[in-house]
RNA sequence: CCGGGGAUGGCAGAUCGGCUAUGCAAGGGACUGUAAAUCCCUCAAGAUAGGUUCAACUCCUAUUCCCCGGA
């Protein structure tokens, strides 16, 4: 072994930051590779509306293990699930890990970008993530119930996992009793920490609200302009029912294919709700202290 | 001009003679399993001027503005 240094490198930051360009410049400095931490940017179809860049466009799914090159640098999981599975953060775990063993293989360093704030930290501070599958009829039959009666029975069954979950989350609800009922384990006993750890610098992106500001209302416009009216209802003609649907710019742009409302009024939606995601984005990234923010 | 209806937080929109909902927005927060999801907390109103009343956003009068119908 002649690297020295383990530590894994993580460029986060809020959507619109404009983080990737920074890791990009990064990667090049560095002979690095680019793992994207992206929950929408994996989905084929999605690509307008998820500020996907544009050499990873496409409906059609690819491997975890291949890259898309993007201004030379090698970007890993873009555009590798389908857009009517569901793709939870086991998956990106399972395929993260792929990925790292291809930049692994090729001698590059890997570099870790994204907002998905989730799928970071459970990738970097090696959360065990048991990969069970969503289970519909399940979910059906346990929306159909008040949050207090499944509060009760999530007491019955695992105490301890209400000292965690809100009364009134039900969907955090539902997948511990989804976990439970298919494991027939307590869903506390299984979110324990696995061993695989990761050293990591992270670096975070954060120019400040007002140019952030500035730079959503930019793309939200520039999104409609590019055709993401038609890249969402052609996601909805595929998978009508898909969840997906109501991921932000997608929501709003069907809204105008609807005639719900106009396009100015779509961009304004959809920079607002962008917005307020950023600021859930920071909100979580506060409370940790090890990251050094710059502002770019 | 006449008749009728209305004016409630940034927006939408209920209710009530004594405590004014709720949704969205805004601000803050949680978050190890759908995470661009989900959940929690906070802020904030009664067109204007009088009057009735122990008490008025709620009742009465006038003014202003808006909507509908008729000329």
């Amino acid at each position: 072994m002649k690297s020295t240094s383990k530590s894994n490198i993580v460029v986060l930051g809020p959507t619109a930051s404009g983080k990737t360009a920074y890791a990009i410049s990064l990667a090049k400095q560095l002979n690095g590779a680019i793992i994207s931490a992206d929950s929408r940017q994996v989905y084929a179809g999605m690509n307008i509306g998820t500020a996907k860049p544009q050499e990873a466009f496409s409906d059609i799914p690819h491997s975890p293990a291949t890259p898309d090159i993007i201004y030379g640098v090698p970007h890993y999981l873009l555009t590798i699930a389908s857009s009517n599975s569901s793709y939870t953060l086991s998956d990106w775990l399972r395929d993260a890990a792929i990925a790292l063993e291809e930049i692994k293989k090729s001698k590059k360093i890997p570099i870790i970008t994204g907002g998905t704030m989730l799928y970071i930290d459970a990738l970097v501070d090696g959360y065990d993530v048991p990969n069970i599958e969503p289970n519909p009829e399940l979910r059906k039959a346990l929306e159909q119930q008040s949050p207090e009666i499944l509060y009760k029975k999530l007491q019955e069954l695992d105490p301890v996992a209400c000292t965690f979950i809100e009364p009134h989350n039900t969907r955090r609800i539902i997948r511990a009793l989804e976990v439970i009922d298919a494991t027939g384990e307590k869903f506390s006993d299984l979110r324990r920490a696995s061993a695989s750890r990761h050293n990591a610098t992270r670096i975070g992106i954060f120019p400040g609200w007002d140019s952030m500001k500035i730079n959503i209302e930019s793309r939200s416009h520039a999104m409609l302009r590019q055709g993401l009216v038609h890249e969402a209802v052609a996601l909805r003609e595929k998978y009508p029912a898909s969840p997906l649907l109501a991921t932000i710019n997608y929501k709003e742009a069907l809204q105008v294919a609807d005639g719900v409302c106009a396009q100015e009024e779509a961009a304004a939606k959809m920079s607002q709700a962008t917005l307020r995601y950023a600021h859930r984005q920071m909100s979580w990234w506060n409370r940790r202290s090890d990251i050094g923010w710059i502002c770019v």
